[in-house]
DNA sequence: AATGAATGAGGATTCATTCAT
DNA sequence: AATGAATGAATCCTCATTCAT
């Protein structure tokens, strides 16, 4: 390798520093929270020093923004249900809550790292809080139209009762995962999960007593 | 006013003074989790100098342990089921939760405080994080044997995922009221998921299909 | 539009840059001194990059200087006495002061910043502050020859003392000013000023006792 | 000297750490002004962690402020006016400006530093700037009062005409000599100032032509 | 039992400047 | 003529902690 190649690799890839520093960011983020995250071990980790990435980020809540954004996405694409619609509603849900599972198994750091900053609360809210939130929601709103479809006779209420059971579920199966360690059989506990959401939406359809 | 008496106030109760010591500490970790907690802080907010917080505690670290501690006791004091063994299993079960969640609402800081140390993964683990695992298993144990008693057809892997699960659900449940604001209605969540877990137990016992 | 039409905008106009970095950088110097001026706020404040304000300018120093320069020039075409010599003395003089005093009100910019270059004692000196002292000593010539042409009977050394008051006061008016908000009649001040001026002038001549 | 009483110096002597911190300050930022005042300079200079310094003084704002009340305080003693009412209304006037020559040749730190941040227009000003227009404004105060017993004919629009041009001729020599170097013989401008200020009051009075 | 004073290490961020393109 | 990306040094300030009193 030549000195002018070894040059050029420090010189002027935005779009690969940028990448590198959210990795890294991502990383310690996700393994210690937002205050816990510095970006001394931010550059540490990535190579680059904490000027450049001052360069690519406004300030340390922009970084951990971008980074919520970034594992979003890798989350999601990580989660994406194959979109055939076979099986009966009991079916489907125990797939895609296997999904998630894995998901959650595959790339923990964007969840953990999202509900450590939802618990926070601080006088002044850091924005990648607000972009979580956000994506939550967005995430929520995509289970609800999940759920309209599989229980079409569910009221507005009632759907809106079963999304928040199914999502705290997920979340609380997840904290059980991060403190109990790796042994845990997170696919085998959303099974179960997933056979009492459906038995939820039995009882919550009209007629039965809720 | 003599002398001992005008002096008096400023000595002498060390109680009172760890006490409020205490009380600051929890509420900023219950706002800031461990890393955003600084002694600075807790020293303007209970008026004391950071020196007697070192008077009082080791480190910080022994300080969050105790705030933990503390917390737990408090939340524990807030929970107490009536011992009353009245009722079919449907019914304690359901009692039980709806006193839990009246609890996390009444005094979110312990667990807000407690999860957000347990979803954290740094090297050198903080002691608070110990110890909250560790009263948190105290509590599983009192639930398992709760579980034990009313469900004594189930077998120990089924008391355990039963307990997981009913666990998980408080958390996520939490979780969802702390994210979500004061307008969730908690104790209708708990009464759901009551049904649930004594649905689950159902599912689990022998002869049942998982 | 063709291709060299669209990139003449973006390229090509260094005189006009150059005029955007210096208008930016007056201004900001003007109201923060040279340490306050910052090459990023110049950035921010002209629209074109750090780096490009570096083409132009060899560093801080060279732009801060050809601030000083620039403003200097505005100033004095500002100032520019209309050549007419008619009147008496005390006329003439106080002609020039009320020039004097007006285009400090319109162009405050170079003094000030000049100004506060001036009183900075580093180890290092910024080339403006040298610049500075510069164009104030022309400045000072002039005046000078002024005094010279005013006062034939007055000695070089009374010459000099009159010219030193002369500015004195002026800058001391300036200061006054700047510091008492923009109601202060700065022509009125000037007036008396010129007319005591002229006062020490006759003070100053052989047979008077200083 | 023992080990003893040499830790005893480094531990625990707040005021004299005070006084060290003030000095350096006052030095540096009398050469420097505001920005060029870096707490680690100050540190350098005065022996004292920047830690220290900030254990002392809430941040940099609070440490100039302090600098400029306690400058004033030490100019304005040496400024003191013996109070032997002696003499008519010029001799006054110029004993008064021989002594503020000379304090002003004494302890140049006060009024250098004190311009540099009046000249200043930065959008949030530093609380120095408003300590130093207060304190001036102080000083103002008292000559006025001067003033009204020197010249009981004077109205007070006159008086005050008068009060400025005072201090404006006393600012403009003082940056006059720190322009100049110290070469400059300060007293004998200022006699020419009172001359012409006792002028000037001559002609602001009733029945002389403005 | 308590605290005023001190401190080294590290926090986030900005600085002036460079250089390959 | 211009700029995106980078960088080491410096910025102000807070951190957890200590210790003599």
């Amino acid at each position: 390798m030549t000195r002018s190649q070894a040059t050029r690799r420090k010189r002027a890839n935005g779009v690969e520093s940028r990448q590198r520093i959210l990795d890294a960011a991502a990383e310690i983020a996700g393994e210690r929270g937002y205050e816990g995250t510095s970006i001394a071990a931010v550059s540490a980790k990535c190579g680059l020093p904490p000027s450049s990435i001052y360069w690519h980020f406004k300030d340390k809540d922009d970084l951990i923004a971008a980074v919520i954004e970034r594992s979003f996405e890798i989350w999601l694409a990580a989660v994406e249900v194959p979109d055939e619609r076979t099986g009966n509603s009991l079916e489907r849900v125990t797939v895609m809550a296997a999904n998630v599972a894995k998901s959650l198994v595959d790339a923990p750091d964007f969840l953990r790292l999202g509900l450590m900053l939802a618990l926070e609360r601080r006088p002044s809210e850091p924005r990648g809080r607000t972009v979580f939130l956000q994506v939550r929601e967005t995430a929520r709103q995509k289970i609800t139209e999940v759920g309209r479809t599989l229980f079409p006779d569910l009221d507005e209420g009632a759907i809106h009762t079963l999304t928040t059971y199914a999502i705290a579920g997920a979340d609380g199966l997840f904290v059980h995962r991060e403190t109990s360690g790796e042994a845990v059989d997170l696919v085998a506990m959303f099974e179960l999960h997933a056979q009492l959401v459906h038995e939820a939406a039995r009882r919550l359809m009209p007629g039965n007593s809720g």
